[in-house]
DNA sequence: CAAAGATAATGACATATATCAATACAACTA
DNA sequence: TAGTTGTATTGATATATGTCATTATCTTTG
């Protein structure tokens, strides 16, 4: 036990695993326990990056993560914001063993660290748990298809009310909500610069849409941000 | 047997069976081979349409298919070019049953449908054939990936410039090559009005980096459009 | 508390891209 | 062959969006 690892206590106990694990059995959950590690981060800083070795199954416990591709001009695009109790696992595994988009802690979090071999041994080995994560990456999928259209399909109010909305359902739960995302966060998961987002949330804010102050939001008018939603 | 089945062969004797086939015994191509059809499209014939239920595995034998989703205001995003010997198969068969997205032959085409309930057996009871089929799902995950990077973060030139690379390298092969596609399939392929995808062509063959002649296209100096394509 | 540094907001302007309208061209069809 | 239809091409114009410069606001730190 190092300074980076936390036993705080076995995976058949624990609450806080991800939904994936529940066809497990006791001694599968002990083979997973066997190479977890527990590490903290804090907000800010980055779990992994694009194009590093990609050796771990990551559950989210604590905090919250944005995952993002690395593009041009050192423009990012944030794929997803990730909450407790979800987990992060990228393509590499079942093909380059790379990275393929960076993560990186927005809240003070906490993250279990599975190694991949055991992951991997375990879909192998238990049908119910490679169909579970087959779902998983199927949703995902899912996802990002919405997320082309939202991108290459509407113009910045359209996109920016998708973001809004994924933030409240999705990511915060709750309609006033607080975030830490910085407004440079937003417009890059809306694709466009960030004057442009901010100009947008000044639109909606003007219209009565939303009320915005700092990073504090709240949607007053959740008919109108899905009409703008859908009429791109 | 009916005028739209043909059963040309076995799938254990087939030359044309998609790679992810090659894990599978006899009795299991076998197991296949029980609900398997084999259909002819004819090149403009929709295969199968966004939002119906998905009930096969389509593996193309012969011709070409477009995927792509149907959008807002009648614009469709094209996500890839299949082509033999390939397969389709959308996220909805470990979610909601659902097609997320349309496909389209682009040219005359053969295809064999494989039951899903077939197909989903075979995964919980083959793990080499699950983990084939991960690899797959990965490989095509990054490919995404990079599709994402393309349409929002290059210019038209860029985006074009991918679309030329990518028919060139992983749909025909070939330097000058022939397409089927349209001059709209081109523009759905990089997010962008037909009228634009249009006038970017005739840039390029104005800089003498690409001869087109109707749908005969030949890349005249790849490093050039190599460069396009990393610039944005 | 003041200074410094980051983030946010705003305005003026440049430019990338879409839209609209007109024409050209090719492929069918009567 | 003429006519008809769909696709491709081009030009003029409108609009969405990015860039740059400036100021404002908040946060950290000495």
């Amino acid at each position: 036990m190092n300074q980076y690892t936390h036993y705080s206590k076995g995976c058949a106990t624990c609450q806080d695993k991800a939904d994936i694990f529940a066809c497990l059995c006791q001694a599968e959950l002990d083979q997973i326990d066997e190479t977890r590690i527990e590490v903290h981060f804090k907000a800010g800083e980055l779990i992994f990056k694009q194009g590093t070795p990609n050796m771990h199954f990551l559950c989210l416990t604590q905090g919250k993560v944005k995952t993002y591709i690395e593009g041009y001009n050192n423009k990012n695009l944030i794929l997803s914001i990730v909450k407790p109790i979800e987990y992060i696992l990228g393509p590499g595994i079942y093909a380059d063993q790379m990275h393929h988009f960076s993560a990186m802690a927005i809240e003070d979090s906490v993250a279990c660290l599975v190694d991949m071999q055991t992951f991997k041994k375990l879909i192998r080995t238990n049908p119910d748990f490679a169909e579970d994560f087959l779902r998983k990456v199927s949703l995902q999928s899912i996802y990002n298809y919405e997320l082309f259209i939202s991108l290459t399909q509407k113009q910045m109010p359209g996109r920016i009310a998708d973001v809004l909305l994924y933030l409240k359902d999705k990511v915060y739960g709750t309609n006033p909500f607080h975030t830490t995302l910085s407004r440079q966060d937003l417009a890059d998961m809306s694709g466009m610069s960030k004057e442009s987002a901010i100009r947008i949330l000044r639109e909606f804010k003007d219209e009565n849409i939303i009320h915005v102050s700092g990073n504090d939001f709240e949607i007053l008018n959740v008919d109108h941000l899905n009409k703008i939603s859908k009429t791109g």
